[in-house]
RNA sequence: GGAGAGGUGGCCGAGUGGCCGAAGGCAGCAGUUUGCUAAACUGCCGUAGGGGGAAACUUCUACCGAGGGUUCAAAUCCCUCCCUCUCCGCCA
């Protein structure tokens, strides 16, 4: 969503530079409603301005005990001129609202211009493939062996692309979501929150996910509640229409929560294993900055998520996603792509964006000049979130990487405390 | 789920149809007084959008939980919804 003067006074350098996001808008349609709008609520405010004149012009003569009738039929017509036009007004404002709330974000200048995955860069690498004397077997294929994962009883409870974590499986998770959080809370400066799981439209239309995603989202039959997809919604939402004070940021909060997504138009994609699952667990990292931090920021919370598969010592690269693979809120964004022997390629782990001022624009989260400045205004900060990471992908990471000849799995070094002091894992 | 009470500016709190964008207080800011602290006194002190001005500023409009309605005129009357609180029931 954008300011709607900011539209108006920059209507061809966005249409231009969206051009290349292959964003589907409008725009002719949309340059006329801002016009109308403009226009008629113009219209209503001066109507408005001359009926409220004359009702006090009836107040004052009827105080005075006169005769008040002529002002009070004039005004009757102007009130029922009003009424028109703003039935007018509202129908161009709700569409407007509703084309303005599916026009996806600017690119920054620093990403590539591209079509798809195939056009972003590599960043970074860190690390390097481990080195196995066996073909690397797949996650399901050793966690099914280990007895630590079950797809057939979760496709029986629930149904397909849902998984059930069993024994040493399941503790691994709850291992790996307290190692994360524990870093981030204690080594990054993150403020730990546990939000709901639930949330309402509001929050959904906030952060991005409504109007245009509602197929990609679980949504309740009886309540107009959806299942978050990321804790990214429930904890940028924190602060929906408040303004903070600009001592106070950046504001860093790291929740875990599990998600849950539809995957609507991803039939065949990924269908075996914890890749691809209609829930799962991540750890979320979100910050809310100020406008010329949010660059730096965005680079510092990348190496956050990334300090994790450090610890972990997992082989990982960062690439910068270009123009034609960019999610739709998103300014800029780092994926990281963590190493999957048994693919033999990267697979996305975490996906770092900034938002700049798109989210809280919608959101109506602003920020202040500290008191007593002089030229404090009030504006939207800038949000940006990135997972730290996802934690299904990386108990397939470790799967994968950590595997042994004989099927077994050496736990990483640094999770070792959180199991209790074990150091492999073997069947059950 | 049943019964009741409420939602007003950063906070507290007046205001049941007409100079109410909203009394009063607290907090905050600027200043005066004062040996310091404190106190007292004076002034300022909501947000958003549009117009004018280089700017301090000025003017118009909207906003008293949200959305409709009645009326010449709504914080105030009516309807719907949301939220909070109390009691009962149920429940982890």
């Amino acid at each position: 969503m954008y300011d709607l003067r900011y539209l108006r006074d920059n209507f061809d350098t966005i249409r231009h530079q969206l051009g290349r996001r292959g964003a589907d808008v409008p725009w002719d349609r949309l340059r006329t409603l801002i016009e109308q709008r403009r226009a008629l609520a113009g219209q209503v405010e001066q109507l408005r301005h001359e009926l409220k004149k004359g009702s006090d012009e009836v107040a004052k003569l009827k105080r005075e005990k006169q005769p008040a009738d002529a002002p009070m039929v004039a005004m009757k017509a102007i009130g029922e001129q009003i009424k028109t036009i703003e039935v007018e007004l509202r129908t161009v404002e709700e569409t407007l609202t509703d084309l303005n709330l599916r026009i996806p974000n600017l690119p920054h200048a620093s990403v590539p211009v591209g079509n798809d995955a195939g056009d972003n860069k590599e960043a970074r690498q860190w690390g390097s493939p481990p080195l196995l004397t066996t073909p690397a077997k797949s996650h399901w294929e050793l966690g099914e062996a280990l007895g630590i994962l079950d797809f057939d009883r979760a496709a029986k409870v629930t149904g397909a692309r849902f998984a059930v974590m069993m024994g040493v499986g399941a503790r691994l998770e709850r291992a790996l979501i307290n190692y994360m959080l524990d870093v981030h809370t204690t080594q990054h400066g993150y403020r730990e929150v546990l939000p709901p799981f639930l949330v309402n439209r509001s929050s959904m239309t906030a952060t991005g996910q409504l109007p245009k995603f509602e197929e990609d989202l679980f949504r309740l039959r009886d309540e107009d509640y959806f299942l978050i997809p990321t804790a990214e919604v429930p904890v940028t939402n924190l602060h929906r229409d408040e303004t903070l004070n600009e001592n106070a940021l950046p504001i860093r909060y790291a929740a875990y929560t599990p998600c849950f997504r539809r995957e609507a138009g991803s039939y065949g994609k990924d269908t075996k294993g914890l890749v691809r699952l209609h829930q799962f667990n991540k750890v979320e990292l979100v910050s809310l900055a100020r406008p010329d931090q949010s660059y730096e920021e965005l680079e510092r919370l990348t190496g956050h998520a990334e300090s994790i598969l450090q610890g972990l010592e997992l082989h990982y690269r960062v690439v910068a996603l270009c123009t034609g693979d960019m999610g739709f809120s998103a300014a800029k964004t780092y994926d990281i792509e963590v190493w999957l022997p048994s693919q033999n390629h990267y697979r996305e782990i975490s996906s770092c964006s900034n938002f700049e001022g798109f989210q809280a624009r919608r959101a109506g989260i602003r920020y202040k000049g500290a008191a007593g400045k002089k030229d404090a205004k009030t504006e939207p900060i800038h949000t940006l979130n990135g997972s730290g990471l996802a934690v299904g992908r990386t108990l397939v990471a470790i799967l994968e990487n950590y595997q042994q000849p004989d099927g077994s799995i050496t736990i990483p070094k640094v999770l070792r405390d959180y199991m209790g002091g074990m150091e492999r894992i073997k069947k059950e």
